[in-house]
DNA sequence: TGTACATCAGTGAACGCGCGTTCACTGATGTAC
DNA sequence: TGTACATCAGTGAACGCGCGTTCACTGATGTAC
């Protein structure tokens, strides 16, 4: 962010044109700003870093900001992790709407999800960085934040399950433990996908077909599923 | 590590012991630092840091040694990550001893797997953390070489359940696969445990069943698998 | 066994650098009248 | 519409600090004779 007077001047106002960015309230630039702030976050991130290995000063580099505009906007570097985790969350919970406007269909479902799931995580590979990775090794603080969006991934994917009555022996416990199942085996493909070097058709299939197998063998499982007693023998 | 002039004075000469520390080689000494050095890492990651946030100076200080030490051991951070990877794959080539010893017992199998595996992450929490976390997260290189430790163990593990014959049917591929899925539940597991707060038995013990379960469910579905055709349709 | 010399694991001072954070500031945007 | 003032997003200098790495060193351990 340059100072107002050469903006306009880049801006083109000689040129008698009124650019998008002269429209816009100081409160849409601020929020600009942050958003540029969490996108720098995962651009480097998605070169491979950690969150926990980015500096404050790095990441208003790479958005063209000075170090201390940071602080207008988060009070340190945590409170910018849990915006990113939050971020996620809303993508996670798109996800499930448009698995939703879906429907079911009727055959090859779970290679018609895969492949629509693929094409998500491609479209929004940065927040799947987050939620696949930060999980396990963010800081203990957003490390929680994501669990906590993923168990309400969880809970509402066990619902719309139930909803569906595809397997309706199963208790919504059951449904929850399926889905945990389910989620950390989308998790961990949507790693390998993004970890995919490009122009590599081949792997790229192999990692697809391995990940359809995968669900497969879940929902297989889920159908022969019985219902554990509710108590455990004592001897365990 | 203080001169080794101190080092005789505190080892207690002076009371007619020689100790443990005085019967070691120069060569011996040098190996205790380099795991020390490993150690300390290992130390810091364990109080919820990741490797790529952690310090050469930082590594240094917990083991007791100046920052320069560092060098007789390891050109840089990088090889000293790559180190931590080697120990976590003989750790996970041992559980896979350890389980082979265990033989076949017939009944309550997985639970009984599960309580061996928990008691194996507990002494070792260590190792899991670096090949649970770090497989997703750590430097590019550190993530190839955990891949490669991680698909060692998918083979042997698919070679020992083939040998088993538990579950007759299935293709070496297959087997692979379903032992990805048994992988990646086991490291999102071992996660789990580790992070638990000492002291919350129910919560372990949820966590537990909820283990067992899906490796149930997993199991139940290896037993209904049927080999897909060679070659998928067309339209796929 | 004793002596003279080589090796080398660990030391400690020093360096230049990027870090997070503070502070007073600037000047465009927003508001009151 | 025009003017006078308030707000506040972004600036830039400055700070003290821990960082990775270099270098010459020390002195116990190891080796040759």
């Amino acid at each position: 962010m340059k100072k107002s007077k050469s903006r306009r001047d880049r801006a083109g106002v000689e040129a008698g044109k009124v650019t998008y960015e002269e429209l816009v309230s100081r409160q849409d630039r601020k929020l600009r700003t942050r958003d540029s702030l969490m996108d720098a976050a995962l651009t480097l991130m998605s070169q491979g870093r950690s969150f926990g290995s980015l500096s404050l000063r790095e990441i208003t580099r790479e958005a063209g900001v000075v170090p201390t505009a940071f602080y207008r906007h988060f009070r340190d570097m945590d409170e910018l992790g849990l915006a990113l985790v939050e971020g996620s969350g809303l993508i996670l919970r798109r996800l499930l709407r448009e698995a939703r406007k879906h429907g079911v269909p009727s055959t090859e479902i779970i290679r018609s999800s895969v492949t629509i799931y693929k094409k998500y995580v491609e479209e929004n590979p940065r927040y799947f960085l987050v939620a696949a990775r930060e999980r396990l090794t963010g800081s203990p603080l957003m490390r929680y934040a994501i669990r906590t969006e993923v168990n309400h991934f969880i809970n509402e994917m066990a619902q719309d399950l139930r909803d569906l009555r595809l397997i309706p022996q199963l208790s919504m416990e059951s449904l929850r433990m399926i889905c945990g199942l389910v989620v950390i085996t989308m998790l961990n493909a949507a790693s390998d996908i993004l970890d995919l070097p490009p122009g590599q058709p081949q792997a790229e299939q192999e990692l697809v077909d391995n990940f359809v197998r995968q669900l497969t063998l879940i929902f297989l499982g889920a159908g022969a599923w019985r219902e554990p007693s509710p108590r455990p023998a004592e001897t365990s």
